[in-house]
DNA sequence: TCCATATTGTAGTGCTCGCTACAAATGTGG
DNA sequence: CCACATTTGTAGCGAGCACTACAATATGGA
């Protein structure tokens, strides 16, 4: 049997060109012309890869998530609540101003709003938002078991409140805000979690 | 001399419609054809009355911060600056899931990324939400003038971080949160304000 | 060497976009 | 009742959209 006709391009190196182009015009503002530009391909080669434009941003979307794994995993094995959080925000207040990006997250620029052409692409994104919260609630349930965070913490209250802090910092990242005055926001933020902590941990690690 | 046909439909009601459009499909999203038939008027006299698409965004937020302006007085006349943000946050959590608007802030719905034809559609939202920003940061100053504050507070730090609060309630309500995960929300960041009050406020007012 | 298979580049497809030309309609002032 | 000014509805403009038909090209296997 024959074999076929080499691709001339890396998928994933092609991938990450269609991530930036998303990030930054959102998924209704990327046209296929900036797709097609920005990852060196035409049109038939990104439709035989990817299969639709849409298609092209859940890819997007899994590699972008795929990126921020091992970081997260970083985050949620510092030993407390205040600590995972203060992690969490400093580096998201460091990540939503990397010149090497566009600002902001991607599952916040991609779009929140959307024509009814693309009606599902804003619940993709938020269930990929979703999952991060669902982390940080699973870890703050864990603090609270593990007498880090005081009785009356709510684990889960407190994890869709960072993930908030998070969405509106990567809000002030996209619309010019420096790191700074990210890492400010996340300063008053980690102190809320502070306050909630047990003052001396049993921080058995 | 004449004065001409009159114009069968009223403009702030037309504009209340068109604002529904844009808040639930953003910018980009929303069509012409979508804007006009919830306006209840055809594209010429939508062109005539209001200019362009972008022109008549412009006028529809606007409109919306007009709204508003008696709520946000209302809010910046509490007393102190913890009860500021608790006005302010728990009329935001009602505000954004009042089931007779769409979900979210328009400011935020509007569109954050853009294609390249619409580019400075984010610049033009995030200049509006920044005068929230700044209504807050001046009362904040006032409150720390006021020794409402403690010495150490810094106004700009807790402004900017009360209206990233708010943007991130409104990405929370535009993907399904209701009021109540938006209200423990607010309460944290309630709390950190309140944890940079002074105990006993002077409460001069 | 020739076939089978897959990808490539060119050049479009139909469709919808924001926007407008134009003529009929509807009012006021003389 | 006529002349003028403005709006209305119809119909359609060029441009750009996501997407694809097709032929040329490049590989591995027989």
């Amino acid at each position: 049997m024959a074999i076929g006709r080499p691709r001339t391009f890396d998928r994933d190196t092609a991938l990450d060109q269609a991530m930036e182009v998303f990030w930054r015009h959102g998924y209704e503002g990327a046209t296929i012309a900036q797709l097609t530009e920005a990852m060196g391909i035409n049109p038939p080669s990104l439709y035989a890869a990817f299969g639709s434009k849409e298609a092209l941003l859940k890819a997007a979307l899994d590699r972008y998530t795929a990126r921020r794994e091992a970081w997260m995993e970083e985050v949620l094995s510092a030993p407390t609540a205040r600590e995972v959080t203060a992690r969490m925000l400093m580096g998201v207040a460091e990540k939503q101003t990397d010149p090497s990006n566009p600002p902001g997250c991607l599952l916040v620029q991609g779009g929140l709003a959307c024509g009814s052409g693309s009606a599902n692409v804003p619940f993709e994104l938020a269930a990929r938002r979703a999952q991060t919260e669902e982390q940080l609630r699973h870890r703050f349930e864990r603090a609270k078991a593990e007498g880090d965070l005081a009785e009356a913490a709510d684990p889960a209250a407190l994890a869709r409140y960072v993930s908030a802090v998070i969405t509106g910092m990567s809000v002030m990242a996209s619309s010019g805000a420096d790191r700074e005055a990210l890492a400010q926001v996340a300063e008053v933020a980690i102190r809320s979690v502070e306050e909630q902590s047990v003052r001396a941990p049993i921080a058995a690690n």
